[in-house]
DNA sequence: CGGTGTGTATTATTGAATCAATACACCAGT
DNA sequence: ACTGGTGTATTGATTCAATAATACACACCG
């Protein structure tokens, strides 16, 4: 599970990596009894502090998302699947509608943005299709 | 100039009013001259606090974008007119590569991702259209 | 058993953002 | 000048996020 942490963004730390575990659980990248990173081991790649992660991890296990075994390490949980598309838009759609939101007030056309959200989904070659099998 | 403040959102509330600010002048919804909401009518239309504000507008004045006038008001500065669309499709972006990101790790298809985008710029009629002049 | 690796609790400290209350400095109208 | 409207400065308190440094509880493995 590869986190992309930003110390400087407005949101909270914790938050980014609830969040991020939240869209890879309902986009069917993590699976029932994965193992996740170690609270040790993900501080030091992000130099964040273990307790801000395991910050974030009491949320996900309080979310249900995550099963806490200790001593061995935190697992995804058993009951979630990867969510229905729907379920997943509606995951989506508060930073569409924000984005949205930004548009009007740009006085952008709407198919200029269109156009310019299409180059960003572009960049985006779902790291997942690249399968990193080991 | 109309605002919308969420308090409970993670990102500091003056810099809400600087990013919404930002957006207004580069889409060409305020013009040099125009005078900007005093520190306290902002701050009691939204219940926070009056120093709060005159930070976000202090940002702003020391961006440029703003002068100041005490005992009359803060005001448009003159030189900046609206930006191009080119410009503006610059400040959309960050936006945008954030939700494509979230889309690609939500697993949805472009094309899934681009039609909820499509919904939620629709349900913002660019309220400048209805142009309230008085 | 003993070591190593898990997650966790505790306490204290720092910094940012916000609020609250008060006082001040400025300008325009009468 | 007075008055009422501007933005601003100051001080203090509060909340939250994050850090730091320990120490603890548990599980696996040899």
């Amino acid at each position: 599970m590869r986190f992309s942490i930003a110390p400087s963004d407005s949101t909270p730390i914790y938050r980014q990596i609830v969040d991020q575990v939240r869209r890879a659980m309902a986009g069917g990248q993590l699976h029932a009894g994965d193992a996740m990173p170690s609270v040790r081991a993900l501080a030091e790649e992000h130099t964040i502090n273990p307790m801000t992660v395991s910050k974030a991890y009491s949320l996900l296990e309080a979310e249900g998302l995550l099963e806490r075994h200790r001593g061995v390490g935190m697992v995804v949980a058993a009951v979630r699947s990867a969510a229905s598309a729907k379920q997943r838009m509606a995951l989506l759609e508060p930073t569409l509608q924000a984005a949205a939101l930004q548009a009007a007030q740009l006085r952008l056309k709407a198919d200029d943005a269109m156009a310019l959200f299409k180059r960003c989904l572009a960049q985006h070659p779902f790291d997942g299709d690249t399968d990193d099998k080991r």
